[in-house]
RNA sequence: UGGGGCGUCGCCAAGUGGUUAAGGCAACGGGUUUUGAUCCCGUCAUUCGGAGGUUCGACUCCUCCCGCCCCAGCCA
């Protein structure tokens, strides 16, 4: 959004009358992952959202883990949630506060609930309470074991705790209603038992306590104001009040709920992105095909690229899928800002100077960026011997200069930032094929006009071959062959684009580009936007972060 | 069909009884250009899921209908 201010969502409008009515005296959101996997664009979302409105009302977000299930959670995860929170420039050297720091206290209220008669120990199994609990259209029925002994609840419950229970045979459940016409009320479960140990509680707990019980608490433990979360969650809400309203906290945090990020062409699930990383389809979570945050960021994809895309989106109920073109605009905006740009031929021709005596130099100033003269300048050498891309040269002169503006023989084209040429002859080796091209330069047209006369058909890229360095380059494309792999269901790997990596090597860079730095972007003229992997390596490699438009192609 | 939520241009989305129905992306024209990039200009919903109704007036209120999403984990 350029020009025009955007639309305040119906979060923000409440926040804004929150503060107005002195319902809340400071807004404190929160961003709540669970430790289970990476973060990917649509975290971006909420991360962008609750740490913006923390932001812009004067309040804070805290990062917190939702580590409420050590069976799924890892330490390795909590390490890289917390590196692209800071890279995504939210917050330096952060603090993330931890569901597990609450455990005491939860335990405590759930013996509260206990003690007030609505909660009770359950030994109905998985399977049975599955069956008791009714269906859409079916009301459930009461555990058998809804009216014990607030005693005997107690002492079970203390059992459970103590380790003195297998796993499976009991949970301890809130005593709601089993006819609810909302499932989540038919008496959920609160604490089920897990004797495994967590990574930072260790052994101390065997029983750990259920999203539901556990998410609302440590809102109100934070004096969370403003609870967002997705939609999925709606319907739990009512739950999230009524352990609020029954148990003593000091706070009394509210859920709002906003539609999740879904993006074409991509998957924005957890479970599936960890699927692609455990069945091999991808390098690991931070592959750069991946919409992962690390992913993006092997990708050359700046923090501020996410930032404005996630603040274009709009926070509303619908759920609808974003177009992969509003991304990629995003990040084309930012990378054609700031990056300086660089030459790089990815399947080389060779070109001979006939006539290089008349160049009368051996170096060339070239600007960095066309409309940024701060990004400066670089000397690159001009030789006798060039490389220009296959595709930039044609041995047909019929070609009409509006469908080929590249190299024609016989005819002119500019070399970018350097002079104009024409090509003479052609060589060929036996098989017919074109291995050089014999070429003569205009004297003094760099930097000037083309004499009368001479029209180049266009301006193409080009390297020259005693200074430049061999690289390769890993060119990315779209995860999935169709719009939405999600959509259906079960099979979403079958639509996994084979092609969304092509690795190509012997390409021929610019010099200097033998000194990116990892992570430096650049963009290769013509071609697009590169960024030096992130990962040690003594060769020269570079991933595409993304293409340049390309509104020709399309037309042909 | 128990509960909850949503349907405005190809995509996202403003709009809360009186506006020519914002804006962004995409697309399509045209201009500038030593990147077929960027940039600039222009075009792009007589219509708001459908049908009725209330009203001088409805995308906005009412009724009915249609469609989509979420909930039956001791996942979050």
């Amino acid at each position: 959004m350029k020009n025009s201010s955007k639309p305040i969502n119906f979060i923000e409008n409440k926040i804004k009358s929150d503060l107005e009515n002195g319902v809340v005296e400071r807004v404190i959101t929160r961003f709540p992952p669970e430790p289970n996997g990476f973060l990917h664009i649509g975290h971006a979302k909420s991360i962008c959202l609750n740490f913006g409105l923390a932001d812009k009302y004067g309040g804070d977000c805290n990062l917190r883990f939702d580590d409420t299930n050590p069976e799924a959670e890892d330490q390795r995860f909590v390490d890289a949630i917390i590196k692209d929170v800071e890279w995504l420039g939210f917050k330096q050297n952060i603090r993330p506060k931890y569901a597990s720091d609450y455990f005491d206290q939860l335990y405590e209220w759930a013996i509260f609930l206990i003690s007030e008669g609505k909660a009770y120990v359950c030994e109905l199994n998985a399977e049975q309470i599955r069956e008791y609990r009714g269906t859409l259209k079916l009301p459930g029925r009461n555990s058998p074991y809804r009216e014990r002994l607030v005693e005997e609840n107690l002492s079970l419950f203390e059992k459970m705790k103590n380790g003195e229970i297998p796993e499976g045979a009991m949970t301890l459940r809130a005593k709601i209603d089993m006819t609810s016409g909302n499932i989540n009320l038919r008496d959920p479960v609160m604490y089920r038992i897990k004797k495994s140990s967590h990574q930072r509680t260790g052994d101390k707990w065997c029983i750990y306590p259920s999203y539901d019980y556990a998410h609302g608490q440590e809102d109100a433990i934070e004096k969370i104001t403003h609870s967002i979360c997705t939609l999925e969650f709606a319907s739990n809400r009512p739950l999230y009040d009524w352990f609020i309203s029954n148990l003593p906290v000091h706070a009394e945090p509210k859920q709002y709920e906003f539609g999740r990020l879904n993006l074409n062409y991509t998957i924005t699930s957890k479970r599936k992105l960890k699927q692609l990383v455990d069945e091999n389809y991808v390098h690991g979570w931070d592959d750069p095909r991946m919409p992962t945050i690390s992913g993006m960021r092997r990708r050359g994809i700046s923090p501020a690229a996410i930032r404005n895309f996630c603040n274009s989106l709009a926070v509303a109920k619908t759920d609808g899928i974003v177009d992969m073109a509003q991304f990629e605009y995003f990040v084309r905006d930012d990378l054609n800002n700031n990056s300086p740009r660089a030459m790089c031929v990815f399947d080389p021709l060779r070109l001979t100077v006939v006539n290089y005596d008349d160049a009368k130099l051996d170096q060339i100033k070239i600007q960095n960026h066309p409309n940024r003269p701060d990004l400066g300048s670089r000397e690159t050498r001009f030789g006798k011997t060039l490389f220009i891309e296959k595709s930039d040269f044609s041995d047909d002169e019929t070609l009409s200069r509006k469908k080929f503006k590249r190299l024609v023989i016989n005819d002119y084209v500019r070399l970018r930032g350097s002079f104009i040429l024409k090509a003479e002859k052609i060589i060929k080796d036996e098989q017919g094929s074109i291995t050089e091209v014999l070429v003569r330069i205009i004297p003094n047209t760099i930097g000037a006009d083309a004499p009368e006369g001479i029209r180049p058909r266009g301006v193409i890229h080009w390297v020259d071959q005693d200074s430049s360095v061999d690289c390769s380059v890993n060119l990315y494309d779209r995860l999935f062959n169709v719009p939405s792999p999600d959509s259906d269901q079960d099979n979403f790997l079958q639509h996994f684009n084979t092609e969304s990596l092509i690795f190509i090597t012997g390409c021929k860079a610019e010099g200097l580009l033998q000194k990116a730095a990892p992570g430096e972007v650049f963009q290769f003229e013509r071609q697009g936007y590169f960024t030096r992997d992130l990962a040690e390596s003594d060769s020269l490699t570079f991933n595409r972060s993304i293409s340049l438009r390309d509104s020709w192609e399309s037309k042909l």
